[in-house]
DNA sequence: TTGAAAAGATGACAATTATCATGTATTATT
DNA sequence: AATAATACATGATAATTGTCATCTTTTCAA
């Protein structure tokens, strides 16, 4: 008889927020069997720009970067996934290579799905597909609002957004210092503008009792300070 | 017996190059039956921001910007659809309002299809819901393309791109003027700056040899120059 | 056709942001 | 614990881009 542990998609908690949860009893069973559990130790890779992906990556802890390199050589943050997430079901389902690297931000656990039980499972149960469909679906409608933002905020408006969005979507810490911690670099790559540019303005932040730091941590003070700033008063 | 016109979505060649390939007969017989064929005038709006969208638009001619209003008034445009593509999926699908708004910026013909027939064979035709997701795969790598360029790229790169891209994807007219004209506000609102920070652009290109104008025409006369430009030379 | 409105063009200037230089603090490694 | 490497910080300066004002050209409707 197979035991009922955790490390059965089953009986996994993660897979009730991503699409995972539309695939049937059988299914599953056959995810379970070809995933990997892997630990991916922060700063580590997931994978890089430009590789085949033959499988999908379901984050159960941790938090990982989505990034693109540009033509002057700077790595631009598209996405930060989470618990619960899929990464790289794009590249599997368009059947290209990935035009995005992953990397760890915190230490990770994450489960590798080989791509078979994906594709297989997408071509006969019309509900996954739809769940899929729908999570890209929001997937793209983010990705119209970060060009809007990206294209008509200022760098000022775009970091005291990256703080709220860290705050909201992370939580703070016991002392009040947002959950996930990002370097400085990290935080200039996310909102794209140079590590000078977003130093003076965490500076400038601090100064002005928005923000408080203590070494890398950031912790918010002023909501509603960065909330004014960021609807451009 | 029925007639084979050129109005019924079988007999309609559009259809191979969007999702709408994948429907059965039978399917695309009761798209056919619901759908109503609309002429829209250059400068009008198919939806806006905001709206419910109860079906989606198939582009049989024409051009649409779709664009999403940013806090400060301005307009992004995010995306330019042609021949054969769907407008509305996305909010359609997610059955959520769309956040973005449809205007022709030529004269137009769209087939609208009420969203009954999509969301049924949706949900019954995996090989449908896997051509959409194809699609949205696309579009969502080409908008991860879009942020990158949006962050790290200068006005005047973005701008020298946008035509190269107009002139790749609607080509030239006899006089070697791109097809698709566009005002110096959209060709601004494509690439994420000020109006007159477009115009200036565009006089400088001028004076380089890189294009020519006439009215609001614009031809490429220096591929390479621009190229160059793009690439950081 | 003719005047009003909209679009295009350009100068002057201000604000924003990037780059380079340099110094200090932190973190990692032996 | 010492030292190297990396990250953080800040000044000085230059480049980019936005804003406001004004003028010309084009477009469009009466």
């Amino acid at each position: 008889m197979e035991e009922a542990n955790h490390n059965r998609c089953e009986n996994c908690i993660i897979r009730q927020f991503n699409s995972l949860r539309a695939m049937s009893k059988a299914e599953l069973k056959k995810v379970s069997d070809s995933k990997i559990t892997k630990k991916v130790k922060k700063g580590e890779a997931l994978f890089e720009e430009g590789d085949k992906l033959d499988g999908v990556f379901c984050v159960r802890e941790g938090i990982s970067k989505l990034s693109k390199l540009s033509a002057n050589g700077k790595d631009q943050i598209v996405k930060l996934a989470s618990k619960g997430e899929v990464m790289g079901q794009r590249s599997v389902i368009a059947e290209e290579y990935t035009n995005l690297s992953a990397v760890a931000v915190s230490d990770m656990e994450v489960c590798f799905i080989p791509k078979d039980s994906i594709v297989h499972t997408l071509s006969r149960n019309p509900d996954y597909a739809i769940e899929i469909l729908r999570h890209m679906a929001h997937d793209l409608k983010e990705a119209d609002d970060v060009i809007v933002n990206m294209s008509q905020k200022t760098v000022k408006q775009r970091i005291a957004e990256a703080f709220l969005y860290l705050k909201n979507n992370y939580g703070e810490d016991d002392q009040g210092f947002l959950v996930l911690t990002l370097s400085r670099e990290d935080i200039a790559n996310v909102v794209g503008t140079a590590t000078e540019s977003a130093i003076r303005i965490i500076s400038e932040f601090k100064k002005k009792g928005m923000i408080r730091t203590s070494g890398k941590k950031i912790g918010v003070l002023n909501e509603k300070l960065l909330q004014d700033l960021i609807e451009g008063f």
